[in-house]
DNA sequence: CACACTTTTGAAAACGTTTCCATTCCCTAT
DNA sequence: ATAGGGAATGGAAACGTTTTCAAAAGTGTG
């Protein structure tokens, strides 16, 4: 069944067929009409394969996430699909490997499928310096700033990363508590979401001239729950006198408070705990975890128009802030004498 | 750059560039060689869509996820993925509304991507009914039975939902707890889990000459943290004495135990609960989440397997049960006098 | 050296679209 | 009446592969 069937059944040439598919001008009503008719009855649909082959393009997005487990991206991705739903775009999504180095997946990933577009949920920096000019067609990094980076052709939507942690350790001081641990991601590179928020810390610790010890209150950590538990065993081991913790995603915050509760304290009389991201969850655990709120929506929906303006516009690269919102939660409690 | 151009520059003919690029015989040593050289010099791939396009399918499995935020299914979508990666097909992913017919999803995914079989995660037996017959590739149900079905090109894995079901409530009567209430998805069609796991309670109820009023004791809500905790208020008003809750699944236990707590009373010395599924996060929870533990691995390794065969072999459908394991923890307790 | 057989090779025909271009038709303004 | 112009239509050439088929080049064997 192809577009020629059609084509002799409805007594009209391919061309015109093609054409009413494709929601193309300079066609008759009756044209459209009887085509309709007959590619409603035999329930036809266009080869994408050929379609695309002609076209030279893949009419679809690929999204590359890194990780599955990130609550967070889920309700991003989520988001993103719905949002290139209407659009007439697909959504191509690939989940890569925390380890993996996503531009480069995604060189692949058009090498193969040729997408008119690529967006990035989880990127690292130094990836991205690397090989994205590899990358042909334009793209979006969603929580993560692309703005150092100066390609003209790859946008960024996120929450000011240093600033939203500013607030949260803020939140941590105004509420007494001066022995503060971090549990953060990989710093190395310091544009990179981890490593803007542990400046944002660092910036809140300045300020209030509190001391802090790197070596001694700092431990990174993967993004999954046992890894993190596993961290704040270190960072009590560290500094057993530690009173609050400010964990870079919510998802540490959990594995965190389990780890801290496993060496009998409570969480927030002995020990603080704020998070980052804001996934549903926070507030159905007990206690309701402070967190720092990121609007899932918000940057799905600024991502995917950018990406969008990009494609059919060609123009550059934007590099858009969303806000975030701090919210307190039982689980940061004012440091008791 | 196309495959005309990497013959012109070797030296040979399409033909014979094209049998070294998909791994055929008859090719001679030195040809595979000097072509290879100089598609390893370009960085030359094939045109995914014309290779389709000859060869009448898109060798991709697609995959139809219900819903995002399904902590058991992201774990098994990635296990697919990884698996998937290794045979040359690729992952699709789909993830369509929760209230949508997966089935004619994949009507419309096959028509337009031609994958070569589809796996189903979280799909609803009648939808399976009705339209199952015009997805013309082998699939598999994955939690799910499709035994009754009959189709035969339509395998399942699943874990033997009734019977796990019924050594949840067999584990809250062994600790004393009578008065039990049942948080469960839609039942009305019985064949599918949530009917399943609830004809497995009302085995274990019956055996043991528990009364049980489903109009009182029953509460149906879907898959989500929000709509669980508001069931389980209403549950609180149908039977304020309840002592313990067999939710059934993690998410909705999670709900519920917010619920019971926003009430004023305490889990699981006021009331038990115990959930299913078995995700990662209950063991960090306070309490350790009691749960009927899917080995999500396996489910993922023994569909693409199935699929594959089915594929490959053209075998008929296969209806496999994967163990479970019913994990007691801290949220179900003994009953207190 | 001729013969059959196997291996290696390539030309050309698909695959099902879109799109360029040419054609036909009908209307309007001169 | 006739030219000019727009709308509707279709023929045929792409798009970049795979695959069929036939030919050429080796490789033993009698």
């Amino acid at each position: 069944m192809t577009i020629k069937d059609i084509a002799r059944e409805s007594g009209y040439g391919v061309t015109t067929v093609s054409r009413v598919l494709n929601n193309q001008p300079n066609v008759s009503e009756e044209a459209k009409e009887r085509i309709l008719a007959v590619v409603n009855r035999t329930g036809f649909r266009l080869n994408s394969n050929a379609k695309r082959l002609k076209q030279q393009s893949n009419s679809g997005i690929a999204v590359v996430v890194k990780g599955t487990k990130n609550m967070l991206f889920s309700g991003i991705v989520e988001r993103t699909q719905r949002l290139l739903e209407g659009t007439g775009y697909a959504c191509l999504i690939h989940y890569v490997d925390e380890s993996a180095n996503e531009v480069s997946e995604a060189v692949r990933i058009c090498a193969e499928l040729r997408p008119q577009g690529v967006m990035f949920l989880g990127g690292d920096i130094e990836n991205f310096q690397r090989h994205f000019s590899e990358v042909p067609v334009p793209g979006v990094l969603m929580t993560g700033s692309a703005y150092k980076l100066g390609f003209d052709t790859l946008s960024s939507v996120t929450v000011d990363d240093s600033f939203a942690a500013e607030c949260a350790i803020e939140h941590l001081l105004s509420l007494g508590h001066r022995r503060i641990g971090i549990l953060g991601g990989y710093t190395d590179d310091k544009d990179n979401p981890a490593g803007l928020r542990y400046r944002g810390c660092l910036r809140a610790f300045e300020r209030h001239r509190v001391d802090f010890d790197e070596k001694r209150q700092m431990v990174t950590c993967r993004y999954s729950f046992a890894d993190s538990g596993k961290a704040m065993e270190r960072l009590l081991d560290n500094m057993p006198d530690v009173t609050a913790v400010f964990a870079t995603s919510d998802v540490m915050a959990i594995g965190a408070i389990r780890a801290i509760r496993d060496r009998g304290l409570r969480v927030p009389e002995d020990v603080s705990v704020v998070g980052f991201d804001g996934i549903e969850l926070g507030d159905f655990l007990t206690p309701r975890l402070a967190t720092v709120r990121q609007d899932g929506e918000a940057i799905a929906s600024r991502s995917v128009k950018l990406l969008l303006d990009a494609i059919r516009g060609g123009s550059s690269a934007v590099h858009e802030i969303v806000p975030f919102r701090f919210t307190p939660g039982e689980s940061a409690a004012r440091l008791r004498a």
